[in-house]
DNA sequence: TTTTTATTGTTGCATTTGCAACATTTTACA
DNA sequence: TGTAAAATGTTGCAAATGCAACAATAAAAA
C-alpha cells in the first residue's frame, strides 16, 4: 500500500505538512472521529492506530466498509462521510493528520520540488482503494457462502503467496466482511473441512485446491 | 459525473490531448477493448459509446463491475485490468482516447496553465468512482433480495429526487447488479407490489415508503 | 487472579433463494 | 416486414441460509 509521503524525505514531509496547513489530532479508542467535521473536503491520514468506516442504514444495521490503518487515508474523497450514512470509529488509540482538500493545490505547494511526487502518491492511493473495493465487490457478488469463502481464501492465499496462511481477522469479522450469517458460515467451513477442500486450526488455514 | 476535461476549453483540450500524446481508437459493438494492452499504466477516456468492465472468475462466471459511458474513464488506475480477471467489452460502437499514465506528469504539461485543473478533475473522477463502488457495496451487503431492492429503489429515488422514476437498466441487468437470481427477484417484486410497498408499470416504479 | 466480555462452535427449524423449465412479450436486425 | 433473439413473467421444488438459542473457550479488564 502506498504511503501519502512515499519517496519524500522526512525533512520534506514536515515541510509539506506545514505548507498544507495540516492539523494533527489524537483520539482514544472507540471514538467517532468525524463528529465535528465541517463542510469542506479533506484528507485524513492515519499516522498511527486504526479507523473503521461504518455504514449505517435506515434500519440501524451496520456494515464495516473498510479499515484504515497506519499510513492509509480516508476522507471526503474516498467516501461520502458527510452524508451521515458513514461513521468513522477508532478501533484503538489513533493519531490522524487532517489536510484540507483545497490546500493540495495552494500557491506554495505547486512550486515545490516534491509536488508531483505527492500528487502521484495521492492518485496511487485512490487507485489502490478502488482495487480494494473491486475485490470486495467480486466477493460479494458470489451467491453462496461456499463461493465467498473459497474466493476469500484464494485471495488471501495469493496475497501471502502460500497455500498455508493465518487469517488476519477473526471469524466474526470475516462473516461480516462476506456479509453472511456467522453460524451459517461456521457450518459451511465445517463442510469444507469434511469434504477436504481446506484444513483449519484456529485461524490457520491450509488450502487443498 | 466529472469529465476529465471539465473547465478546460475545447481549444486547450485539443492542446492537452496532444501534449499527453493521447491516442484515439474506434471500436465496433461487442469487442474486447483491452485485448492488445501493453504493460504500462494508462487512462482510457470514453469519448462516445459505452464499455462494460466484466469480472470472470475461475469457474467462468461473469459479473458486470461497472459501465463506463461517454465522458467517463477506466484503465489500470481504476481496476486491475491487466490481471486478466477483468475484460472490457464495448456495449455499442465506442470511441476511446488512451493516455499513458506517466505522460500526465511530463515536462511540457506540468508547465501548462490548466495542469492543476486537469489533475483535480482526475482526482475528482477517482473519488466519484470510489463512491459508486461504496454504494454498490452497501447494497450487496444486504442479506435479502427484498432489502437489496428496497435500497436500490431508494437510491434511484434520491438520485432523481422523486418517488416516481423509471429504471435506467432492465430487470435482467438489475438482477445482475443486485447479484440475485432473476426469477427470484421478479417474485420478490411481485410480493412488494402485493404488500403495497411499490407500484410498477414496466420500468416505471412508484415508491410508497 | 477473578470476573466479565467476546469469540467460537453447534443445532433445529422456518424462510428465502437459486435453479430449472416453461409461456409470453418485446426488441433487434436481416 | 418477418424472424430470430432477448427480456419478462411465472411456478414447483430442493437446497442454502438466516435466525434463535445455546454451551464452551478464549481474551480482556477489573
Amino acid at each position: 500500500m502506498t504511503n501519502l509521503f512515499e519517496n519524500i524525505s522526512e525533512k520534506n514531509m514536515l515541510k509539506l505538512k506545514r505548507i498544507l496547513k495540516s492539523n494533527t489530532v489524537k483520539y482514544r479508542k472507540n471514538v467517532n472521529v468525524m463528529s465535528n467535521v465541517n463542510q469542506d473536503d479533506f484528507i485524513a491520514l492515519v499516522d498511527t492506530g486504526c479507523v473503521q468506516l461504518i455504514f449505517t442504514d435506515y434500519d440501524g444495521n451496520k456494515t464495516i466498509l473498510e479499515e484504515i490503518t497506519a499510513g492509509e487515508i480516508f476522507g471526503t474523497l474516498t467516501s461520502s462521510i458527510k452524508s451521515e450514512e458513514i461513521t468513522c470509529m477508532t478501533k484503538e488509540e489513533t493519531q490522524i493528520t487532517y489536510i484540507e482538500y483545497d490546500e493540495i493545490t495552494n500557491d506554495e505547494i505547486i512550486k515545490s520540488d516534491f509536488y508531483i511526487i505527492f500528487i502521484k502518491n495521492l492518485i496511487r492511493i485512490l487507485t489502490e482503494q478502488l482495487n480494494t473495493r473491486n475485490t470486495r465487490i467480486e466477493l460479494l457478488t458470489k451467491r453462496t457462502t461456499r463461493d465467498k469463502l473459497l474466493i476469500y481464501f484464494r485471495q488471501e492465499s495469493q496475497k501471502r503467496k502460500s497455500k498455508k496462511f493465518s487469517l488476519s481477522i477473526n471469524y466474526t469479522e470475516l462473516a461480516n466482511y462476506l456479509s453472511v450469517d456467522r453460524s451459517a458460515m461456521m457450518r459451511e467451513i465445517k463442510y469444507l473441512k469434511e469434504e477436504g477442500f481446506i484444513e483449519t486450526n484456529g485461524k490457520k488455514i491450509t488450502l487443498n485446491y
